[in-house]
DNA sequence: ACAAAATGTAAAGCTAGCTTGACAATGAAG
DNA sequence: CTTCATTGTCAAGCTAGCTTTACATTTTGT
């Protein structure tokens, strides 16, 4: 799952901490969503997509994942 | 966080284990996501999105979440 | 009515997403 | 060079999403 959090974020230009306020989360929650450490939880994903008027599958790609089996 | 998993899989004329093996998750995830118990991860609502050909937006409604503060 | 298919419930357990806190590294500006 | 803002790392802990198993209820077809 890769996604432009990153470059949305700087594009508004925020801050992490700002954004992490405006999302009601944790800094590190962006920095680890920003690294790519973790995807976030649908909800997450719709507070971004709705803070950067944009669509979740604007904001994240999924590249059908691969299966650990 | 309100969501369409249920008409979309009858739409789409699936079993709840039918969809629940396409999608590679218990059936109990089915249920419980059908019945609201709890929101799906950003992963499942991409594959689900997939499998019913629409998008995250359109399967699930956000609902600007009651804050628990 | 009966059997089989589909849906639901309950409970215990694992892991990913998120938190908090403390501290390190990098960057920009006087 | 120092200071302050910003970004990053580490670690321990909590909870939501998901699993498995086993059994109960409802629906459907003959």
């Amino acid at each position: 799952m890769k996604n432009y959090v990153r470059d949305k974020r700087m594009a508004f230009g925020m801050t992490q901490d700002e954004l992490s306020e405006k999302l009601d989360v944790s800094r590190q929650t962006i920095i680890s969503l920003e690294k790519g450490k973790y995807n976030p939880s649908i909800n997450l994903a719709f507070k971004l997509s709705r803070l950067f008027t944009c669509t979740i599958e604007d904001l994240f790609i999924y590249e059908e994942e691969e299966k650990d089996v």
